[in-house]
DNA sequence: ACAAAAGTGTTGCTGTTACACCCATGG
DNA sequence: CCATGGGTGTAACAGCAACACTTTTGT
């Protein structure tokens, strides 16, 4: 017996503090008007991974990306046609994505203000967003590090924490926590905008987060 | 474009300190007298799940069992014909299958002493183990009650943690910590076999266990 | 009574939490 | 010069690591 396979892709992003997906919207029937993640059929030629990254790239025009497998969607009526979805997980920086803007048809939504789905896809991504956010707080260098490749200043990456744990957390004991501990490389540069003092610009210290727990 | 789809389910078991896996003997070309993973083509009524529940009663006998999904493997010539591997991971005691015994194309093995394996299935262990290895020392709660669902002392406990961490722990601080944290709560039974002290029969006090790691 | 294995106590270190206060920038 | 927001200090507490000693069993 024979099934369909596809590779939804969950493009994401830290972006003010918060978590941020990429989806564009779908043009023809069914489902036309609707958000849907950007999605391939798998041919026989090609491995899941190859898949995703085909898709990686239509979406962003970027050709190199962080991608992982999250997940497999079975349900029997999720398609007309029997069709399981692999899904997979990219982790960019907003700013990249940004460049192929002036179409329409993408966009950045926050995780917790979805437009209206197509698909199953809001299942999907609810799903997948729910392993992330454990593998965050759980495995820390593995994922916090795809968050935050570039430099980023501690007052955003905490918004990010918070964000993803749910809860306050003390600025002081933050930024004590991150620079005491040496998680963190100060760049030497400084944010500008805004009002109050700008913050300083870090980078992590990869060697030292390797295991970190949060 | 159509593909096959089938999903092995990897069944641990974890036994004396050691973590062990269940396979079967193939009866047939190819790859015959070979061990491989329980496996088996999933049809366009079935979800992946009901798929790999299946293949787990037909391997062990028992209906209930914990079984989540693990990882896809898609390399184009794993098989003849192009087939995707979706597989599963099922933890159980040990002892519960051993009631299956007496077939001799059945067997646990220790993780690091497989024998000879048809396919790509040792890759795919491979891969796995060191998956589910993550999830036990980042997730603690979420796999370790799996494997522990019924008494034991903490010896055994400690041995299971040594092999997974792979490192010496100190058998005083960790008593101390299960124990004295009440993530474990006395059965007031104890152990009899065996030469010295007998230990005392613990079970995990899963509030407690919620978000720890190790 | 001796070996083997389980249980208990103490101390210092490290990281977290809960606090108040000082500094740099824009309007 | 004041509002806004980033950076620094200190003290109490919890968990972990590194230690030696006591108790319960089988032989």
């Amino acid at each position: 017996m024979q099934n369909y396979i596809e590779t939804p892709l969950i493009i994401l992003s830290a972006d003010e503090g918060k978590l941020k997906i990429y989806l564009e919207k779908k043009q023809d029937e069914p489902y036309k008007g609707y958000w849907i993640l950007p999605s391939k059929i798998l041919d026989d030629q090609t491995t899941l991974e190859q898949n995703a990254q085909i898709v990686y790239q239509n979406m962003t025009n970027l050709d190199k990306g962080v991608i992982f497998q999250t997940r497999a969607f079975s349900d029997l009526n999720r398609h007309q046609v029997r069709t399981i979805a692999i899904s997979f997980t990219a982790i960019t920086e907003k700013t990249l994505t940004d460049m192929k803007k002036g179409i329409n048809d993408k966009s950045w939504f926050q995780i917790d203000e979805l437009p209206k789905l197509g698909f199953d896809h809001e299942y999907i991504i609810n799903e997948v967003i729910k392993e992330i956010r454990k593998k965050i707080t759980t495995n820390y260098d593995d994922m916090l590090l795809k968050f935050f490749p570039s430099d980023f200043t501690l007052p955003e990456l905490q918004s990010f924490y918070e964000y993803v744990l749910n809860k306050p957390i003390d600025r002081r004991n933050f930024h004590k926590k991150f620079v005491g501990q040496d998680l963190v490389i100060d760049t030497g540069f400084k944010t500008s905008k805004g009002s109050g003092r700008p913050g300083a610009l870090y980078r992590f210290n990869e060697e030292k987060m390797k295991g970190k727990k949060l």
